[in-house]
DNA sequence: TTGTGAATCGACTTCTACAA
DNA sequence: TTGTAGAAGTCGATTCACAA
């Protein structure tokens, strides 16, 4: 009626709109059962209260956290008070916290029952850089992640209610969860027990790494771009439909401890915790738990060290994929340093020089997988130029042509140049075939490009992963023996996370677990209360309920629309024509500096500046990777 | 029985003193 | 000058006494 006119035949029409449902409740909430004269505030009584305040009230405090804006809200008459969101906030809390005292274990009523659940381990530090900051933090924050198929959604478990009952502030959690119980190794070194490690299936990287191959031929064919072609890596592999059917993940975060996460004694209790959760949700499965290399590190000494506990029978404890990748661009970084490649893509205008020193250093993953597609593409794009040059040459001489992998081989012999950047350019379809691993949720893909992977630990000389990624990758060869509901789980690709409903965008556990911690660490998030330990609970126990709220009435108020998009995010042609660019200009700018694929002498130097490298270093780069082989 | 206004509560924020 | 602990102030809801 607010919006249409007050005849009966609109209003038969239009219906009752958003704005309308808003404003009516708005209009209730404003009229004061108790109004007084000459105060200058109106009192709100609770029973007037409608739902739309609440919620105005409540997802401003759950996206900003700032007071100021819910009290301007208020002011004008669109919200609760602030403090009336601290009491809903609080009681949400407070019946949380006793769920977990119920329960006996703290975990997050989001949480569904009967599912496949894996868990994810890190630290989160939080150190303000500016002079004056009073607040650093140094804890452990825990993921839990579950994977629901078409056929089993789970049990969702009851729902939180409260009662009437006033409460100021949530309650503290369990002793049990936030009291970290002393440890220590009791030999120095826990050494894991011997075993025999099978050998991933050879001839299923020829079809793999031929996949790769079929991208950059693709890209190099490519001429012109018109609205149906899919060029940029992620684009092309998602237009192949490789992924299986999935379902969008459940994730939930546990509340922070206020603990060093690089201890022995928290790594403990941290897979200790998990135990309880997984117990609780899943009864009978073994607890997996992912961790970056250093918790990695300690959580196998820790299962080598109280087997009967945590016994690689009884815990799965697996390596974090984000982590795996970054290390792998990083150690390709200390390859390509002083090659020229930085300095090529700086005169390619493709990338500034600051960003192209950070590149080496993998400092913004996404920015680094995006120049290695580009420098990917350049480089074949040069090869085969390369290789149909020197076809053209022979047949002036000779009658039989060599095949093209022949041809590489004997000019990985001849030319240490050469060797150098076919090296490059295979270590870093290696590392793509990793990425689509994850992408494509596909674990035989995972493990085999985890075995290419590690001879390039061992070469560049990356110890931590050069020592633990092989204990990882026997854990995941013998998973089939040693826990084989688990192997079907991951096979399944219950190994990645699925965010959204889009295709090729499945990320590994510890991603998701990063984007979870980035939320702690962002606008509205933990960081700034981290020294106020109540303020901290309130926003770690009560803060995904009063977000679980929000998103209830957004649904029943249909004020968002569910996202029906399933394609990927690079499948838009701004995005193909950006690519297509970069890499005519980049293998232009290569070609202008000299073909490295054509090079003849027998010096190995940089593309740029047409630096020397010392000779040993020529004469090494031939057996660089056999003696990272060797070692494997 | 209902309405009114002062007193009270307690979480949260801001200020201030003091030590290093 | 900086960091921290504790005091003081703020604010809306609730409670309770009292009047109509």
């Amino acid at each position: 009626m607010v919006e249409h006119g007050a005849d009966i035949k609109s209003q038969l029409r239009f219906g009752a709109s958003k704005s309308d449902q808003a404003i009516a409740q708005l209009l209730q909430y404003n009229c004061y059962s108790r109004y007084k004269e000459g105060v200058a505030f109106q009192r709100h009584s609770k029973d007037r209260e409608t739902l739309f305040p609440i919620y105005m009230g409540l997802s401003v405090f759950a996206k900003t956290r700032k007071r100021s804006l819910v009290e301007l809200m208020n002011e004008h008459g669109l919200s609760i008070s602030y403090d009336r969101v601290l009491e809903i906030s609080a009681q949400l809390g407070d019946a949380t916290v006793s769920r977990y005292v119920e329960e006996g274990v703290v975990c997050p009523p989001v949480l569904r029952k009967g599912l496949f659940t894996t868990a994810v381990m890190d630290n989160i530090d939080h150190n303000p850089s500016a002079t004056t900051a009073t607040s650093s933090f140094h804890g452990t924050s825990i993921s839990v992640i579950q994977h629901p198929t078409k056929e089993n959604q789970g049990q969702e478990r009851q729902k939180i209610s409260f009662g009437p009952k006033k409460v100021r502030s949530v309650p503290e959690l369990p002793d049990t969860y936030t009291n970290i119980l002393p440890a220590s190794f009791k030999t120095k070194n826990p050494l894991p027990p011997k075993c025999l490690i099978p050998k991933p299936h050879s001839d299923d990287f020829g079809t793999q790494i031929a996949l790769e191959y079929q991208w950059l031929e693709k890209v190099m064919v490519t001429e012109e771009i018109d609205g149906a072609v899919n060029l940029t890596w992620s684009a092309h592999h998602a237009s192949m439909k490789r992924s299986p059917e999935f379902e969008v993940s459940v994730t939930a975060l546990l509340p922070l401890l206020r603990d060093q996460a690089h201890s022995i004694a928290t790594v403990k209790h941290v897979m200790e915790k998990v135990h309880d959760v997984v117990a609780n949700l899943n009864r009978g499965q073994v607890p997996v738990i992912t961790a970056d290399q250093p918790i990695y590190a300690l959580a196998k000494q820790v299962q080598w060290q109280w087997p009967e506990q945590y016994g690689e029978d009884k815990y799965l404890v697996i390596f974090g994929g984000l982590n795996i990748e970054m290390a792998a661009l990083k150690s390709l970084g200390t390859l390509l340093c002083n090659s020229g490649w930085t300095g090529a893509l700086v005169e390619a205008d493709v990338a500034s020089s600051g960003t192209a020193e950070s590149l080496l250093s993998a400092a913004s993953v996404t920015k680094t997988r995006q120049m290695h597609q580009v420098t990917a593409c350049s480089l074949y794009k040069l090869l085969k130029s390369a290789y149909n040059d020197s076809c053209a040459d022979r047949a002036d001489t000779t009658d039989d042509t060599l095949s093209f992998e022949e041809w590489c081989e004997i000019r990985k012999e001849q030319s240490p140049q050469f060797h150098f950047w076919h090296m490059v350019l295979s270590m870093e379809l290696v590392i793509f075939m990793l990425i689509r691993s994850f992408r494509e949720s596909n674990f035989a893909l995972y493990c085999q490009a985890l075995s290419e992977l590690i001879p390039y630990f061992f070469a560049n000389n990356n110890t931590h992963y050069a020592l633990w990624l092989p204990i990882h990758l026997r854990d995941m060869l013998t998973l089939e023996n040693t826990h084989p509901e688990l192997a079907k789980e991951f096979q399944n690709g219950n190994f990645v996370v699925h965010k959204t409903n889009r295709d090729f965008s499945a990320l590994a556990l510890d991603q998701a677990h990063e984007q979870a911690n980035a939320i702690i660490k962002g606008d509205g998030g933990a960081i700034g209360l981290t020294e106020d330990p109540s303020a901290l609970r309130r926003w770690m126990v009560a803060g995904p309920e009063v977000s679980c709220l929000v998103s209830q009435y957004e649904m029943e108020a249909q004020t968002k629309e569910p996202s029906e998009h399933r394609s990927h995010h690079e499948q838009t042609s701004q995005a193909q024509k950006t690519f297509k660019r970069r890499v005519d200009k980049l293998s232009q700018t290569l070609k202008d500096l000299g073909n490295p694929f054509q090079e003849d002498s027998k010096d190995l130097y940089s593309l740029d500046t047409k630096d020397i490298a010392h000779p040993d270093s020529a004469e090494l780069l031939q057996s660089h990777l056999q003696r990272g082989l060797f070692f494997c």
